[in-house]
DNA sequence: TTGAAAGCGCTAACAG
DNA sequence: CTGTTAGCGCTTTCAA
């Protein structure tokens, strides 16, 4: 048995509209005194807005709705999510994700989503990558979180990978490294950029980025967790010859917790001999490495707050790519 | 501009309830020709229901809120609240969870959600705990996910702890090793649970259960990520002495992955002179050490789609706490 | 400063 | 087999 507006102003002997505006401070004015009292009267019978019957007006339910690109299944989501979440709070919304998998579409989705008429919509990727968004729903869709619309056609936020390499890599540099290798993650977009970030670095810093030693973690074309890791292979054989590297950049965490086992059965220690650093900050994997890993962290929280806030302006800004940067996380193993 | 049953019935010069029925099978009943008009008439103008106006009638959305305490920020949530969806989308169902996190209380956050006016609402940790829920909420938290209620007034749905330290010791004992150490999480419940059933598989192997080693990963009265490891030393000690161990049993998978580093620098090879078992199952730590890690997955996924059942079923059962089973993951570190 | 009434989209009860 | 109507809880417009 819910207690609705109806009940309050009986209650308090005035007019539904009346109380309406002394709870949600609408246009409507009255006394002070008025309005008090019917505040008290809600709280004491325990009133809560009924969002369902406010959305018949207005025409949408204080929702963000998330397209999730398989994105519930990993631990990514939570930071995605989670700055959305705090982003929408502000403006009293909830944030609610629906899985875009196996055989659905986007338009499916889409559907199933707007029988609850969220006020915005976005779409979240799981890993950074492009998406090629179908024409008819660029309107509806107000922003792309941690992938690239393929033709531009709705505003996208991206983590900005070369900027992330370049400034690892120039951290590196500035720790006295003069000879990095990078294992990275092949086939992937970020890996892409990124691969562009620490060359440009090289060059900067007055060495050959042409020339720097790329290796990719996994013989498959695209990495993947379950392919077959090179990393043992090449960290052994990065470490014997003369020229051993003083650093080894990693494509994620998990590389570099491969790195580290590899280095250790090389009997190299850890920054001493060889520094190790990476992307991602996957916290259990990161902090819990020993020495704890010094990685860039990927700026998931920030996307999804950032999305949060283009979501519920006033007005719709013109699309644009937004690169996002990471967050150096400064560890134990530079 | 959204289009509307009204629409649809002008159309199709119907009853708006003609379409209703046409649409979501109700009770009415008309020709299959009818039906069939509408649907087309439906299809091509896009028409998608709105739940919020159906809600109306009904008194309810159909979403299954979810308490989220501190979860949202912990991978373990997937589990859960991937689970949660998959066994709610039978019933047409969506799921929204809203954080419980620092000063909130239980009552604010239901009374946020409950402006949604959700179907069902179900209250799930982070990690396996006690919870005190207030007696008031007792009616409106149909089910308890991943902890308990500290009064049994709300059926909870739990791990088995128990039960997976019986199996994993068993099957480390089937593995032929005899002399078993467990690094164990203290201050946890799940760990005074799981240290109860590693005693007792060894008592029914024919060891000494009470005289079994249990030590702390680290140097707290209670488990967290940030607290001092003790795993090092403790591996050291272990392998240092005679009766070394021939099996590490350890609290988590972060853990499991110390013991590694700990044992590689003991010299020790898992699984040869070491076997490594451990329970969680994060998948991107255990699936990438070397030897890949065999683990208790917790049921996450389970409990939530359990939950999911209990919240839709027709008639409430009695409360109860039922224990959900672990599932074993062999891999290559036994 | 307050009230009355309409209407949002839908379903259920009742008529035809 | 189909139509009409009322009403869910709220906000908004118009009237007092």
């Amino acid at each position: 048995m819910t207690i609705s507006l109806n009940d309050i102003a009986e209650r308090a002997g005035v007019s539904v509209k009346t109380v309406s505006g002394a709870l949600h401070g609408g246009s409507a004015r009255m006394s002070d005194d008025t309005r008090l009292r019917i505040r008290e009267i809600a709280e004491e019978l325990g009133y809560v807005t009924n969002f369902a019957a406010r959305s018949m007006r207005q025409g949408w339910m204080p929702l963000i709705g998330v397209i999730a690109d398989e994105l519930v299944t990993s631990p990514f989501a939570t930071g995605i999510i989670g700055g959305l979440d705090s982003g929408a709070r502000a403006s009293d919304m909830a944030v609610f994700a629906m899985t875009l998998s196996g055989r659905r579409t986007v338009a499916s989705v889409l559907e199933e989503m707007h029988r609850f008429r969220p006020r915005a919509v976005a779409y979240a990727a799981m890993y950074h990558k492009r998406v090629e968004l179908p024409a008819e729903f660029a309107e509806t869709v107000g922003v792309m979180i941690n992938c690239r619309e393929a033709n531009d056609r709705v505003t996208s936020l991206v983590p900005d990978e070369a900027g992330a390499a370049l400034e690892m890599t120039n951290y590196l540099l500035n720790a006295g490294r003069r000879n990095i290798a990078y294992i990275n993650l092949p086939g992937l977009l970020a890996s892409e950029l990124r691969e562009i970030g620490f060359r440009q670095a090289l060059d900067q810093g007055g060495f050959n980025g042409a020339n720097a030693t790329v290796l990719p973690a996994v013989n498959r074309a695209i990495y993947s967790d379950r392919a077959q890791s090179l990393v043992h292979s090449h960290v052994q054989q990065l470490m014997s010859v003369p020229q051993r590297p003083d650093a080894i950049l990693c494509g994620n965490d998990r590389v570099a917790m491969e790195v580290y086992a590899a280095l250790r059965r090389c009997g190299a220690t850890i920054p001493d001999d060889v520094a190790v650093a990476s992307f991602d900050n996957q916290v259990e994997i990161a902090s819990r490495l020993d020495p704890p890993l010094t990685t860039m962290a990927l700026p998931h929280r920030a996307m999804g707050r950032k999305a949060a806030q283009i979501l519920l302006a006033e007005d719709r800004a013109p699309v644009e790519v937004k690169k996002i940067p990471f967050r150096l996380v400064e560890r134990l193993s530079v």
